[in-house]
DNA sequence: TTGGTAATGGTAATCATTTTCATTTAAAGG
DNA sequence: CCTTTAAATGAAAATGATTACCATTACCAA
């Protein structure tokens, strides 16, 4: 089992009957590189120089084509644009911390092993109770980071 | 220890030099009278018959100026819009099971009490080791209601 | 009761996201 | 390789939620 088919994403494309486009490669390639949770203009704006042909609107559209298929997981905290984070072995499930303040994301994945459990746990019993049949759930930290505490101190 | 102050939120205006206006106080009620997680459409839909003279405007202005407050809780659910819950002893924290194709929503407070204590157990130790201030939470989960699996199971 | 100031509401402006439609391109055959 | 054809693209317009402006109104402290 050494590295897992690269590019694993093309796969779904083709499996799904969708055509593996210049675009398409571009606009993937930013989240293979960059990593992190930009928005659709984030990724506009990293392809500007590099790929000044490639329309905002295919950003959208290969986004959310990407959500629909499992190859990015959109996000919303809360600061008013989608974000989107590339599905894979490495990035996979994982919580958030966020600064309500300045945006800043952390995200953890190295839950307690009790974490875990008791999150199954809750979803068993809330799938019996509500009748619901639960996909995904998200648990995320809202506050302050580090230097926004500094900052609103200073300002005191 | 008896019923804690009606209208509590007045008292939060005041507090911070706000003035208690008919408008205000019209939204503020249907927040009181329905309950739920309305958004802000709704709500002025909601007050269209009963008093068509408060503006849209005014609605959004009154819900940000109350989640500031802290006297609404404010939501994203992912559907598209904003959407506010009042803060009281009987709202107060909770979480959300969400159905992913009807946006139906269901909320539950009978945690349990290794819920919790694990989620303050694992707030310290991000706070520590992250540096940071965390406020509160979201733990929400997602997935298909009992009439969503329904309708599914008979369009297959 | 009244003046000063915050609040309001209609309208225009923003901003993210979607739709439309004419043009281009991937990819399946030949 | 060359054609064919539906899918994909991109520019521009449309949409929908939220915000900014600004002239007018209404709290409320004096
Ligand atoms: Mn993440
Ligand atoms: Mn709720
Ligand atoms: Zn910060
Ligand atoms: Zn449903």
């Amino acid at each position: 089992m050494r590295r897992k088919r690269i590019r694993n994403w093309e796969n779904r494309l083709k499996e799904e009957g969708y055509k593996i486009t210049s675009p398409r490669k571009t606009i993937l390639s930013v989240f293979e590189q960059l990593g992190g949770h930009p928005n659709a203009r984030e990724v506009f704006n990293d392809l500007s120089s590099r790929s000044p042909d490639i329309g905002l609107t295919t950003i959208y559209r290969t986004l959310e084509l990407c959500v629909r298929l499992g190859i990015l997981k959109k996000y919303d905290f809360g600061d008013g644009h989608s974000r989107y984070e590339i599905t894979n072995e490495k990035t996979d499930h994982h919580h958030h911390i966020i600064c309500e303040k300045c945006s800043k994301v952390i995200e953890y994945r190295d839950f307690l092993d009790e974490e875990t459990m008791l999150i199954k746990k809750i979803q068993n019993k809330l799938e019996k109770k509500f009748h619901f049949e639960i996909k995904q759930h998200v648990l995320d930290f809202y506050g302050l980071c580090k230097e926004c505490i500094d900052k609103k101190k200073e300002s005191e």
